[in-house]
DNA sequence: CTTGGCACTCACTGCGGCCGAGTGCCAGTT
DNA sequence: AACTGGCACTCGGCCGCAGTGAGTGCCAAG
């Protein structure tokens, strides 16, 4: 029971801070906050938080603000995920369901998670490498020259130009479509190593190797590269977190710039199942350091399609930011699973 | 010869802060520029100056700076554009030259000219209205729905989920491809409006309807929807020009998030062959009234592909940014040229 | 274990004075 | 007529200073 009431002297210290920005102190978390006793009492707590190092006061004697361990123990033990209302789910599902195609669908995701929650949104782009090809299109730019255009069953297209040794006619090209149609069509591509390596070996002579080529590029372009598209909407709610955030807002902008950062944030949470949050120095990220990763994957089944997420200040309403994430991720893994 | 000398002053304002960014008074300026007079002098043409509404003062005992009138008077008479330094060409061309595809094109260009500038880079994707149609594919995804990806000339890639009312099988799927093909293999979009129309008329009665709603779709995605991509960077630039600029970064990181107001301030400078200069209002946004914008198309031709430009704070080196954004249009407009 | 009381700390605020960059004006010079 | 040196004046920015009050830590009593 006096462990108890000192987690609920820090989630009242959460909760507070995350609201007011203010350092909070004893007398005001006493009357706003019905723990049924007296400031002293709460200061002893709060003491004893301190030492524990789950609290810090910024300077002697002004109130005290959470720490990074302080805000992971509210995330993990003090706080559930505050169910979205049902005037909410419907404005998801409205703003979405206009979209009309797949980058439509990541823009307004984006979009839409940055307003929901007033922070910076991510949306990682539907993974090639945990989708399937759906079809492989060939198309002859110069006699030496060709345009590969890649289809996925979420609707994603991909594209590179290839440049050949020897010319191609429009003949060979057809063959060299349906030859990468028969192997990869239906493939994971992130399981489909062999399978592409072995595909000239099985062609005509003299096709195999523009195959190579071919297949080199897709290897190269789609397992291989990992840095996949995303997109990244909200930038002007980092002005909101104001003051001792401003002077870092600079690093943090430039971090966000960063795609590899930015994969590492997002894409580590798309393999499980559930939201994940990092605070702080968590991130890994130095720039970061003043920030939190709200974060999970969306695409139902075993491979995640990939990953959406907001950045925001560690003073972040946790379980409302949790439950948007969660909320938009589902529904966008729903329209992309039903394509 | 007064008026010169005039002139002369009002580059020196301008030059000097731009470089300090503090109000400059009539000492250092006839120190630090061989004026070949004295302060009180250059205090009598700084008067008249302020009396021309090119400078104003802060408050009252301190420096000048220039205002709208005062850099639009310099960049239309005062300054030429710099030319960039061998080097820097050089570095301009082994950036971009690494690019696999468009999509790579257009993210390093706009990486490389927020890097070189040090300000908010733009890039609009090449337009689909005016440049031609390569080659048209249809898949089927499903009984009723069907995928079609358009490849421009410029290796511009777009795609659309179309839901039809009756069902199409492969065959079908392939009779339409071709009708698509054979009418707008090469046709630049924008002129084609009556050319796609009149395409269901020609095919079999039993495709019409089919081809209808692709040409529809066609019509609708790619000639009157405005709303182009673009791609930005470099935003963490502008918490570069600090302090009074600092509380309107909010709002213009706002605007700039807004497609469609970054599409009329890079669109417009599009058709003009040369480098344009919106200086504060003369965006015709206010949360930019603070900034300038020096855009250019790219892509030669009497159409230009699109595109591109930076926005930064007024107080910035024009020549220097103007020949940047000149040079990297140039490049850019030549990559895509060629393919 | 809790509580009221009490002394203490220290950021923040408002005030007055000083400083100096910069101006405007004027009388003298070329 | 244009330029220059001199001079008084303005006013934002920068101390230093004391007052204030929120908040703490400690202690002795319940």
């Amino acid at each position: 029971m006096l462990e108890d009431r000192r987690l609920e002297v820090l989630r009242a210290i959460v909760e507070d801070f995350v609201l007011s920005n203010e350092p909070v102190g004893s007398k005001a978390l006493a009357e706003r906050h019905s723990l049924g006793v007296s400031p002293a009492t709460v200061r002893n707590d709060m003491s004893a938080l301190e030492e524990e190092g789950y609290i810090t006061q910024p300077h002697t004697s002004a109130g005290r603000i959470p720490t990074d361990k302080g805000y992971r123990l509210f995330v993990d033990r003090l706080s559930g995920v505050k169910p979205l209302s049902r005037a909410e789910r419907r404005a998801i599902q409205s703003f979405l369901e206009g979209a009309v195609d797949l980058d439509d669908v990541v823009r307004r995701s984006v979009r839409l998670l940055a307003q929901l929650t007033r922070q910076v949104a991510v949306v990682q782009y539907p993974s090639m490498s945990s989708s399937s090809v759906r079809h492989i299109e060939v198309v002859t730019l110069g006699p030496r020259r060709l345009l590969m255009v890649i289809i996925t069953e979420s609707g994603r297209v991909e594209q590179r130009i290839v440049d050949l040794l020897t010319p191609v006619d429009e003949e060979m090209a057809a063959e060299l479509r349906s030859a990468l149609n028969c192997g990869l069509t239906g493939q994971r591509l992130a399981e489909a190593h062999e399978v592409v390596a072995a595909l000239p070996d099985q062609a005509r002579p003299e096709l195999r190797p523009c195959l190579a080529t071919m297949t080199g590029v897709v290897l190269e372009a789609l397992v291989e590269r990992p840095e996949e598209r995303i997109a990244m909407a909200g930038t002007a709610n980092l002005t909101r977190a104001t003051v001792d955030f401003a002077d870092s807002l600079r690093s943090i902008l430039e971090a966000l710039e960063e795609q590899v950062v930015l994969m590492k944030l997002i894409g580590s949470a798309r393999e499980t199942g559930t939201v994940t949050v990092r605070i702080g120095r968590e991130t890994d990220v130095d720039a970061l350091r003043s920030t939190a990763v709200v974060a999970t994957g969306y695409g139902r089944g075993p491979f995640a399609l990939g990953g959406m997420g907001v950045v925001g200040p560690m003073r972040m309403d946790y379980p409302w930011t949790m439950a948007a994430v969660r909320a938009v991720a589902k529904y966008v893994g729903e329209l992309l699973g039903a394509d």
